[in-house]
DNA sequence: TGGTATAATGTTATATTATAACATATTCAA
DNA sequence: TTGAATATGTTATAATATAACATTATACCA
């Protein structure tokens, strides 16, 4: 595959592609966890066993995971999940209610270790792990569910002076594109 | 239309300014129904008597509004809502159920006439009514709740950039900035 | 004009996502 | 070790949204 030499190059500007089908991600997860332990002890937070067991759960793959579809596999062992009817009843036999979940959650998004996702109302892990809570965009596959993260500084620049132009301060944004990924698109 | 300006200056391009505190509402209002008739003449569709209405509540202002606030204005017949409980015993003197807003809307979305919030779960008219449905971006004041439809040029052209560097092809975007409108901000 | 297909609405029930409120337990540090 | 702060347990419920099937209205056309 001749590349075209210095000329039509985009520059480096597409850095963490989309990630590839048969990547190790074994090694996605385990690093995310690593580093989610170095932020906590670093900021003096306590990555607690929920905490971790909620993000290892998010962790799993690359596409975005619901609150009760982790809350149901947290009850049925971390392995996979049983069935989703293990819901109000998490009295005696089962293990977690909703809102160990829910807090889990709250507390790794606070450590920009998690996101959520408006549009499909679940989470993903951060891919920019280690940083403050940041504003993100994302790239979200209607045919696999793979999502990523995306940091344009480019597409910043842009959303800062459309709306700077308009009087307007930003204190919070959401930017979350449907689509198809490169894996999934057709070859030409 | 386009030009070149030579200097620094920004191109004339914040067109739709943010709805003013005091402006002629009900001219918006009127305006947005009038034209949505016509619309839905043009297509063929219909603006039944529920579609109007929903429309209609959706208009009352520049601030989103949830479904089910909607419906209690509905069901309270069209002026103030009364209460948010009249919530499934739409049988004998209520008037209507969830389902029939959510469809209203459903309808109206389908139209480019009303656009939805995921941020908010909560719905807003349509500022460019009368095109077809379409990608829009949004600024939402978190201090007076009003939401400006956004359509800059640059930010969709910075957009679609960012994306297809990356082999992503778009099908839906989502985007919602959270800040300060200029006419809540603090004047220097 | 009447019949019939389509579209719209009614109605009931329930799914899905998220939070409130208060009780208990754990941790850390003084 | 005690007490404040943090984390979790527990119960209940809020808020948002959809499924499924029955009924009614509308439009079209033979």
């Amino acid at each position: 595959m001749a590349q075209r030499a210095a000329s039509k190059r985009p520059l480096v500007t597409a850095p963490p592609a989309f990630p590839k089908p048969g990547h190790n991600h074994a090694r996605c997860a385990a690093d995310a966890l690593a580093k989610a332990e170095a932020v906590c002890t670093a900021r003096g937070t306590r990555l607690t066993d929920i905490r971790r067991q909620v993000l290892a759960t998010v962790w799993q793959s690359h596409v975005p995971v619901g609150a009760y579809e982790i809350l149901a596999q947290l009850n049925s062992g971390g392995g996979t999940p049983r069935s989703h009817k293990s819901r109000a009843l998490t009295a005696r036999g089962g293990r977690h209610a909703p809102m160990a979940v829910y807090r889990a959650l709250e507390f790794l998004m606070g450590n920009g270790l998690v996101h959520r996702l408006a549009s499909l109302n679940a989470y993903i892990g951060c891919a920019h792990r280690g940083e403050d809570p940041h504003a993100a965009q994302f790239l979200i596959c209607r045919r696999c569910g793979i999502t990523a993260e995306l940091k344009s500084a480019a597409l910043n620049r842009a959303l800062n002076q459309a709306v700077t132009e308009r009087g307007f301060t930003i204190d919070s944004q959401l930017v979350e594109i449907g689509g198809i990924c490169p894996h999934c698109r057709p070859k030409p």
